[in-house]
DNA sequence: CTCTTGGGTTCAATGATTGAACTATACTAA
DNA sequence: TTAGTATAGTTCAATCATTGAACCCAAGAG
């Protein structure tokens, strides 16, 4: 009876939560993109279970989305860096919390805004179509049958029904 | 020792995350996308133990991304709807698996390709920014301290340098 | 009047999360 | 020399959540 683990799934959105892990991870790397990268400062800045933490980086430090390294020798001392995957990780958890701020936001407002350094702007994440460039919306998205799809836990009904559409 | 709240966290992350409410729930949402609806084929698709569905659709519906409508009367018969936050969330989502789909995709290919109906196009998500329509990446971003920011549980350390650096 | 369908509940067993206490190493100051 | 501090964890008991299986109930359908 452990957790059903989405890694066989059929589904690229269930295996990147796989990568994720849990719940608490979307926050470690937070985080680990504002500097917050020492193993005390995540506990003091989440208060989250000190056992937990270092269970949650090993796995992700395992799944390849952030490694462990030394900041310094004698003593060793070790921070947490985001690897290529979590840095490409980055603008959808942007995109996630921009979707919070929209329905989740507290009453005294956003408590983050970013500065796209670029352009200059703050500006608000948005995703957006890779051939036209235009705002995506769910009605705007169909979706059909790829070539690793399959009627697996995950996709068992989906996956049939792409496959007739397509 | 319930676990941690993020809901009254000063981050729109981690706000974003409670309404979603748990692991499952962001296969529920994608299975509604897809027009998976119904109690019975969500419990077909995912695999997932019908009490713990019973319970995530509860939570999603009392948070308001999802809500339960009558198909039918007599036999009543029910399905369930994404709310427009719900919609709102989708992309975001596609975001994501498209990251998946990057780390973490299947030998045999992607699982599933989405098409934007407005171009015509297959194609994939980015995230970009809302003033001037690059695609964004982590090492482009700069977040600065907002109007709601405050050192609380899930923000302790972060708040402080955000202030500082603004 | 029995069977099937849809949409759930209830239950025991097992894992995962929590918070507190503890460990270990190396530097630092008195 | 000795006490104290900083960093980076590990160990533990108690509680919670997840799992899978079994069960329930109403309303057609045969």
């Amino acid at each position: 009876m452990e957790r059903t683990s989405f890694a066989q799934m059929r589904c690229s959105l269930a295996r990147g939560l796989d990568l994720i892990g849990d719940w608490w991870s979307p926050l470690i790397i937070r985080d680990l993109f504002l500097d917050v990268a020492r193993f005390d400062e995540l506990v003091e800045d989440l208060g989250i279970s000190r056992n937990l933490l270092a269970r949650r980086l090993k796995s992700l430090a395992q799944k390849g989305v952030i490694e462990r390294v030394a900041y310094q020798r004698r003593p060793a001392r070790y921070e947490y860096r985001l690897t290529e995957a979590g840095r490409d990780l980055v603008p959808a958890i942007l995109a996630l919390t921009a979707w919070g701020d929209r329905w989740a936001r507290p009453e005294e407002g956003s408590p983050i805004l970013f500065v796209h350094k670029s352009c200059g702007h703050e500006f608000s994440p948005r995703v957006t179509c890779s051939a036209c460039g235009e705002v995506i919306s769910a009605d705007a998205v169909k979706a059909v049958g790829g070539p690793g799809g399959a009627a697996l836990p995950g996709t068992k009904v989906i996956a049939g029904r792409l496959r007739a559409s397509g």
